[in-house]
DNA sequence: CGTTCGCTGCGCACACTGTACGAAGCACGG
DNA sequence: CCGTGCTTCGTACAGTGTGCGCAGCGAACG
């Protein structure tokens, strides 16, 4: 009422030049966003709290973005751009292949709320940058001589998909504890051999990790998968021999 | 007042064995939820409304259940007991292992509410279902004669994992839909196309798939990578050929 | 030049979530 | 008979995503 019947202090009282901020884009929201996933998880990520970030209100954020699916879309194809394949020049296939492998599980772990959107979207996202990451993908098969490379690429990808989910998942429940990898497993060793005793085979596993380094176990181990899963590619390109079980 | 100064009626007022229900208890909290989840998603899944299908109240169930994330786990080593691998008796290990990668992809594909937890959450359940089908997987594999069995499993299961969850989170999205899986890829082709544009191997690929059944699509894309895998396992069992790129 | 119009930001509101807390009912042992 | 401990539940709180309508701004237009 008062207001209404007084509207000439508002021109004395209205902000000037108040853009500080350079505004509101769907670029700045995406960027944010990933910044909160990375520090915080992706529990930590809500609305209110990504537009107080960028000083601005939390419905704000809707003209850019229709839902918050919708972002969580557009943050997993902002970080899909930092997995680099290479280019298919070279004649090493499988340098090329690991290279690219070793990038995704890499980016996976850097951003290990990857692992929750993914495990509920899949990657049906077709973002830009998924495109050109297996679409060189599919260049490193077919130059290799591959006659049905999305066939390599899907099992290739699906090997690293699990490993780098499992193990971002693995990390963020050690982080969350607040202990070191290592401090964390002896924590665990009691509930683990408890859970184990009765398994002879996952026993002795067990017993055979007991103190190494977790960090290079997890990398041999990615290794390992990924060496096996291309020797068998490797059996199906032109001429090569049958493998005998 | 007037109940307590009139005890006797109560004998007959009260309900006589109102024992219909087999009352709360943590196995059928666990046993509803596991429904819940099937019927209607992750995101439907609440405690007031899991507490209402007990005829309890939502606040009941932390009797028997610290939390909702305790809960989860409990669910998913309740399916995880639906997943069988085979004694390691025959001779015929990679039989033994498809099936056992089988019946990891059809258990996940029947309860596709699991690939989002495993997402958040990782294999790190130590779960009595879960340790048992380990420790079967862990006996095929010693008994083919692997050095490490642990290897092999970690190995197959992250693939596995990797394409099941994959696949159960498009099936997700299909159903979402509403519409049959060749009705939904159909309305999804010109957005797909202009995404592919551009990626010459990626068009190429998708131009050698329409119209086919969809789902033998994924059946024999889950067979061609595991495959892939077992031939890449056989070579590392004493004795067999190096592989050449 | 003044006016209008569409786009952007925002406060409010709604329905809903997980769960901490304290009271009430019950079966059972003394 | 009275506790006593276990189970259930109502209430409450802090927080969520987001629909709705209003205020202000820049640009286009008469």
């Amino acid at each position: 009422m008062a207001a209404k019947a007084n509207p000439i202090p508002s021109v004395w009282a209205r902000q000037q030049r108040e853009t500080e901020q350079p505004a509101l884009s769907r670029a700045a929201i995406v960027r944010e966003a990933v910044a909160v996933l990375d520090a915080d998880g992706i529990e930590a990520l809500s609305m209110r709290k990504l537009g107080a970030r960028l000083n601005a209100g939390a419905t704000s954020l809707y003209r850019h973005v229709a839902t918050k699916d919708e972002l969580m879309e557009l943050a997993v194809d902002e970080v899909f751009g930092e997995m680099v394949a290479p280019l298919a020049d070279g004649p090493d296939w499988r340098a090329a292949v690991t290279a690219a492998a070793e990038s995704f599980r890499a980016t996976t772990l850097r951003h290990r709320w990857l692992a929750s959107v993914i495990g509920q979207a899949g990657l049906a996202y077709l973002g830009p940058n998924l495109m050109t990451y297996s679409e060189r993908m599919a260049a490193l098969f077919a130059a290799a001589g591959f006659p049905e490379p999305s066939r390599a690429i899907d099992a290739v990808l699906s090997y690293a998909i699990g490993m780098s989910t499992t193990e971002a998942a693995w990390l963020t429940t050690v982080a969350r504890s607040g202990q070191t990898e290592a401090d964390f497993i002896a924590g665990l060793m009691p509930t683990a051999q408890a859970a184990v005793s009765g398994s002879e085979h996952l026993a002795s596993a067990y017993d055979a990790v007991v103190g190494v380094d977790p960090q290079g176990l997890r990398d041999t181990k990615f290794r390992y998968g990924l060496d096996v899963m291309l020797d068998g590619l490797a059996l199906r390109l032109p001429g090569a021999a049958e493998p005998r079980a």
